[in-house]
DNA sequence: ACTTTAGGTCAGCCATCGTGACCTACCCTG
DNA sequence: CAGGGTAGGTCACGATGGCTGACCTAAAGT
């Protein structure tokens, strides 16, 4: 299995290298996905809510079409999130004016705050590991994640990070 | 840096920042952790047997609890998986030589191709996102993943991965 | 007008992970 | 050696969150 050690190729591509950088994507996840845990339970709800919750919050407006093709899921796991999130008041489906079978997504102010709250906790631990590693590691680091999502994806995250919903409206 | 001057204010910790920062980290995750899912599907696996060889090839030896420490899941969760993958003949169970309640797991010659096979798609792409972003890059990529991380697991992925199962917490 | 397609829903299945209780085997200390 | 603590396993059961398949409605294409 020694077989990349002999190169003399870039260090960053060694094996080892490779396996640290796994393992650290895989804690670092775990980590910052588990964080807001304890506050969703004590709603009733789960991650998959809190991930639609915060892709809502972030592009308000945003078709559900938009919303499956961000969190590849399928239809149907999605549409179980979002009934209950609207039967809680979190989130209201609006018809899209331009095309009258859209639902367009918005949080309503308890939403909002919702959002807020299950965000906090993980915005302050990305505002330490930000502050601690400085502002050129925090470029390296979103370097490579651009690197590691599908190509599809690039252009939402990389250059304008879009506060509202892309293109369409 | 390739900093772009629409932030003018002075710190990376701006709201708009943090929210890119932590899409990239979901985006990247999903397609990264999502890519051996079809060969894990051919064999009637999933990610979690995945999560389990994974970190058993790279701590031949380690005990049943401390893999639970660094998976986090419980040891329900974990036998469930940890059964199938020995009555497939993935993996072996040893009794400690320390301590004979300990079960030492290791990977057999089959689990380890497994382990390649599954791990390559994922090393590819990371290579590949290293190779693009560039030394320095990967530097700062680490620094904000070790941040991430919860300080109890900082030792075992910071300084040396160590290759053998480390010292109990 | 009729078909196609995009967006969305309903019903039901399955894998994963969780909890709580309880068990064996083993280690360590008095 | 007794007794408590620890490593690991097991059983029953439930919740979550994915999935497929069938189906609906509204718009678009021809």
């Amino acid at each position: 299995m020694a077989d990349l050690k002999s190169g003399v190729n870039p260090l960053f591509l060694r094996e080892e290298d490779l396996r640290q950088g796994m393992e650290l994507l895989f804690c670092g996840w775990r980590d910052f996905a588990g964080e807001p845990d304890p506050l969703l339970a004590r709603r009733q709800l789960g991650r998959a809510h809190h991930r639609a919750v915060y892709f809502i919050g972030r592009h308000p407006g945003i078709t559900v079409g938009e919303l499956l093709s961000i969190l590849k899921i399928t239809k149907q796991s999605l549409g179980r999130v979002l009934t209950q999130l609207v039967t809680d008041g979190l989130v209201v489906q609006l018809p899209g004016a331009r095309d009258r079978r859209q639902r367009c997504l918005k949080l309503t102010a308890t939403g909002e705050a919702l959002e807020r709250e299950l965000t906090e906790t993980q915005r302050q631990r990305l505002a330490r590991a930000y502050r601690t590693a400085g502002a050129e590691a925090v470029e390296g680091f979103r370097q490579v994640l651009l690197g590691l999502v599908d190509e599809r994806d690039r252009n939402r995250l990389a250059g304008a990070p879009a506060p509202q919903a892309p293109q369409r409206r």
